[in-house]
DNA sequence: ACCTGAACACCGTTCAAGT
DNA sequence: ACCTGAACACCGTTCAAGT
C-alpha cells in the first residue's frame, strides 16, 4: 500500500500539498478515528459525516470498509479493550491479587476511554472482552473456585466491574450538582436521613470504594467450598 | 378539565368519532405513554414525534410540559423505579434476607422495562432511585456495617445489581448467536479453553447467578468488622 | 396558559453512478 | 476494488405565532 500511495503523490504536484497527503482509507483507519473522536466527544459526538471529515474522505467511503454505525462502535470498542495477556508471573503469587490487578486494569482502560463502559455488555463477545474474560476464568479455577461456582463467580466480577465503571463514567457530579444533591437531601424533614449521615453523594475515593468492594466479593469467594491458594 | 373534554366533544358530532376522545396534555399523561413506547420499542424507539404521535398531539406541544427528551427520559425512569417502602416487617427479620429481596425487587423492576437500568447510572438522584438507596442504607447499618465501611458497600450493591441488570436486558443472544459463540470458541487450536469448558456463554439460569454473587458479596461484607445480627 | 407549524441543522443509510 | 453525491426518511429543538 506504501507503493499506491507514493503513487498518488506523484499525481500532486507539491504546490498543492494538502494539510496531510492522508494515507488509503482502511478499517484501520476509520477504527483509530473513531477512537479519537469518541474520546474527544464521547459517543453523542460520534456521527458517521464527522467521522468521515475528521479523516477526509467521503461519508459514503466508510460504508466500503464498514458495515454501518454499530460495527464502526464494536470496532472501536474492541480496539480500546486491547489485551495482551502478562508474561505468565514467576513464581506462583497469590490469585487474589491477580484477579484485582486483572479488574483494576479492565476497569483503568474503561475509564481512560469513557464511552466504552456502557457499549461492553451488549458487546460481551469482542475479541479482547473475551480474552480478558478467559484469562479470569483461568485464573480463578486456578485458585480451585469449585467448577459449580465458577461461573457465578466471573459474571459476579463482571457485573462489579461493570456496574463501577459505567456508573463512574456516566455519573459525574460537578460541585454544583453536589451542592444541590447535598441540600436536597439536608431538606427540613428529609426523606433521607441514613444516605444523607453517611454521605453517601459526597464520596469521592472511587478507586478505594472499587478496591473495597472487589474484597467484599473475594472474601466471599474465598468462603465457598474448598477455595485453597 | 372534564368540561374541557366535553365541549370538545360538542364540536364534533359522533359521526366522526375519534379513536378515543384525548385528555387534554400533562406531564403525567407524556410520562405514561413514554414508558408505554419505551417497553414496546425500547430506547430507540423514543422519539419526541411518535411520542406525540402516540398520545395524539402536536410534537411541540410536548415542549410545555416537558424540558427536553432527556427529561422525558428522567421522568419514565423514575416513573417505572416506583418505591413504597414496604410497611416495616414486624418483628425482627433477617438482614441478609431484607438486602436480598430489596435488590432482587430493584432487579425485577429494571428487567420489566429492560430500557431503564442503562439510563440509571446516569440519573442516580432521582426520587425513586434515591428512595431506594436509603431503603438499603439503613438495613445495612441497622446490620451493624460499620460506618467505615458502610458508604462501600452500598456502592457495591448499587454496582453489582447495575452490572447485572445492565448486561442481562443488553446481552440476550439469540439461539443462533449462542451457537455461533460456542462454535468460535471451539475451534481448533481455540484460545479459550477455560471459558469453552465452563460453559460461560452458554449460562442460562441468570436468576441463580445472581442470587449467588449476592451471597458472595454478603458474605464478603459479613467477614467485615463486628457486623452482628 | 397552552398549543401549533414552519424551519433549521442535523442524522444513518440506499442507490445508482463513477473510476 | 474502491470511492462519491444526491436523495430519502428520519431526528431534536428554536421561534414566532396563534388561541
Amino acid at each position: 500500500m506504501t507503493a499506491k500511495r507514493s503513487s498518488t503523490r506523484k499525481k500532486r504536484p507539491e504546490t498543492v500539498q494538502e494539510p496531510r497527503a492522508e494515507p488509503p482509507l482502511s478499517r484501520e483507519r476509520i477504527v483509530t478515528a473513531a477512537v479519537e473522536l469518541l474520546d474527544a466527544e464521547g459517543v453523542g459526538g460520534l456521527t458517521m459525516r464527522r467521522l468521515a471529515d475528521h479523516i477526509g474522505a467521503g461519508v459514503m467511503s466508510l460504508y466500503w470498509h464498514v458495515d454501518n454505525k454499530e460495527d464502526v462502535l464494536a470496532l472501536a470498542l474492541d480496539c480500546v479493550l486491547d489485551y495482551r495477556r502478562p508474561p505468565d508471573m514467576a513464581g506462583p503469587s497469590d490469585w487474589r491479587d491477580e484477579v484485582l490487578h486483572l479488574l483494576e486494569d479492565w476497569r483503568a482502560v474503561m475509564l481512560r476511554h469513557p464511552w466504552s463502559a456502557s457499549l461492553l455488555p451488549r458487546q460481551v463477545l469482542g475479541r479482547n472482552a473475551l480474552a480478558r474474560l478467559e484469562r479470569l476464568s483461568m485464573t480463578l479455577s486456578k485458585a480451585g473456585v469449585a467448577e459449580a461456582d465458577l461461573n457465578a463467580a466471573i459474571w459476579s466480577f463482571w457485573n462489579y466491574v461493570m456496574g463501577a465503571t459505567i456508573t463512574r463514567s456516566s455519573f459525574d457530579l460537578s460541585a454544583k450538582d453536589r451542592a444541590d444533591a447535598q441540600q436536597r437531601l439536608a431538606q427540613p424533614g428529609g426523606q433521607h436521613p441514613a444516605i444523607e449521615r453517611s454521605g453517601l453523594l459526597q464520596e469521592d475515593d472511587w478507586d478505594g470504594v472499587f478496591r473495597k468492594g472487589l474484597g467484599f466479593l473475594l472474601d466471599g469467594l474465598s468462603l465457598q467450598g474448598q477455595t485453597t491458594a
